[in-house]
DNA sequence: ACCTTGACTATCGAATGTCGATATATCATA
DNA sequence: TATGATATATCGACATTCGATAGTCAAGGT
């Protein structure tokens, strides 16, 4: 089947959001979208709702591989963990690429010394 | 009137994208939807239904403001012309801020050498 | 004169993405 | 034993984005 993302179109925050937690390593769900809200100081708030559709998104377009020991999901283990996929980890890299070049565009912003209260 | 986005949280792309492109100065429509796309190199394509859309959205909320001169508007002249209040410029250093620091937490990524073709 | 193309604003409906609430279950701590 | 944190999951509402379409005007070519 067709990617659903064509190769060089930005992506939606949720989901880049949780490719570049998967940078920090393998992890799950909810820690994913604690590490989201912790990382940015609390100003990107992912919920339960986003989270897992995201998840289910990004394992349909193969960004990320489920790496659950299932062995070990018999017992009270609830957690699901992934990683980023190869395509994955090239997808983060070319976004993160994407950012730095918006940011350097504006390494200098005119006229603005103070930003008011 | 209650803003519509609290304080400190991400804004849709569309919007943000049509604030940075006009901190390159006063600009329509049209060419702001251009910028938007020369200034990606063609990665963040904007069409006009996101475009006038989004302006009036923004004009709503008070980041820009329409600096038309009307009277020039009797003619052949159809453009509408913005510019960021002084709200929105603060909104757009802000967002960049946030770009900034997410970028410099992935200054060195890990294990990245070469990315596959 | 005719036709096409690009500039420019605008709106619509469909598709996609995000959010908040809710549900369920386990475990730790008070 | 009640409360709150952990953990996954789904639902419906809402917000955002996209693509198509439309209309007007000006400019250029044939």
């Amino acid at each position: 089947m067709m990617p659903r993302r064509s190769a060089n179109k930005p992506m939606p925050a949720a989901s880049l959001n949780l490719l570049l937690a998967l940078l920090d390593g393998e992890n799950h769900g909810y820690a994913l979208m604690r590490l989201v809200d912790e990382q940015s100081q609390g100003s990107v708030h992912m919920g339960p709702g986003t989270l897992y559709g995201t998840l289910n998104r990004l394992l349909g377009d193969g960004l990320i591989v489920e790496t659950t020991d299932e062995s070990d999901r018999s017992g009270s283990e609830r957690r699901r963990y992934y990683k980023l996929s190869q395509e994955g980890e090239r997808v983060a890299v070319v976004e993160l690429e994407r950012l730095r070049t918006l940011v350097n565009r504006f390494r200098t912003i005119p006229s603005i010394s103070r930003v008011p209260t």
